[in-house]
DNA sequence: TTATACCCGAGTAATTCACCAGGCTTTACT
DNA sequence: AGTAAAGCCTGGTGAATTACTCGGGTATAA
């Protein structure tokens, strides 16, 4: 049950742009260096977290990404989700089209799966990136 | 985060044991038939539950396997496990041997990897085969 | 002794992962 | 206007993993 490295790396990704992000846009090469990731595959993750809305571009020379929305406003979950998709363990379980499974109504495995797709969401969905901020600031003292 | 097919066919088979096993032992035909399973392939998963200790097999003709424990005392936990290895969505944060990353002390995502393994855990480890019978009892009704 | 069933290792097609390469477009700065 | 810095986009690719299959053993009830 990993998380591939896109969630991961999307992760270390969106915490540098609440850390080190300003009001002028943060590079995506300066991202990359600082996390230990490869600028040519991070800029494909980057472009999903823009297509969903969690990120804004600005192009051209001194351009670079910022967060859409204010740190306190973006969840570990919809980073994770929009580049994992749902952590349904079984595709039977998925938030939005569940699998339909003939079996589904008698199935007494379907609920466990449930179970573990609602505590991981329940985990993800309360943390935002500013918690993460707070807990890097607190950390230094 | 998906399952692979290991912990679901799994826990299939340890469900159709726990429900159609009796004194004697299951042959895995019967149980691949019944589950939808390639005989084959499940013989493979249900080796590792055996060397796990989770069943115990009985060789030559009218053989086949049981759970080496009551349903009630075999966890989803400890079956999925088996399988499946740590439900830790990062390596860095394995029950048994967490990859030490030099970052761990001051990494602000570690603790989020930690809770999302913990309540994965929690949930699969409070849930035994004789809660599943009994669920699947009740639905009869 | 024979049919049944578990045991084991190797092999394999398909898929996914984790990138890399290269060209195009946009824009600030000189 | 020219140039360099940046994002945008498509396609490819080697390595690893997944989900099996195959073929031969070995044990044992009948």
């Amino acid at each position: 049950m990993k998380l591939s490295t896109k969630g991961r790396y999307g992760m270390k990704a969106m915490f540098d742009l609440a850390l080190h992000g300003g009001k002028s846009p943060l590079p995506l090469k300066t991202i990359a260096e600082r996390q230990e990731i490869s600028e040519a595959y991070l800029e494909q993750l980057i472009s999903s977290l823009r297509k969903a809305g969690l990120v804004n571009s600005v192009r051209g020379s001194q351009g670079g990404y910022k967060l859409a929305y204010p740190p306190e406003e973006i969840t570990v979950g919809s980073v994770i989700r929009t580049l994992e998709g749902s952590m349904a363990p079984s595709a039977c379980v998925t938030e939005e089209k569940p699998l339909d499974c003939k079996k589904a109504d008698s199935c007494v495995i379907r609920p466990i799966w449930e179970k573990m797709r609602e505590s991981v969401d329940n985990v993800i969905d309360s943390i935002t990136l500013q918690d993460m901020l707070e807990d890097y600031n607190n950390q230094s003292q």
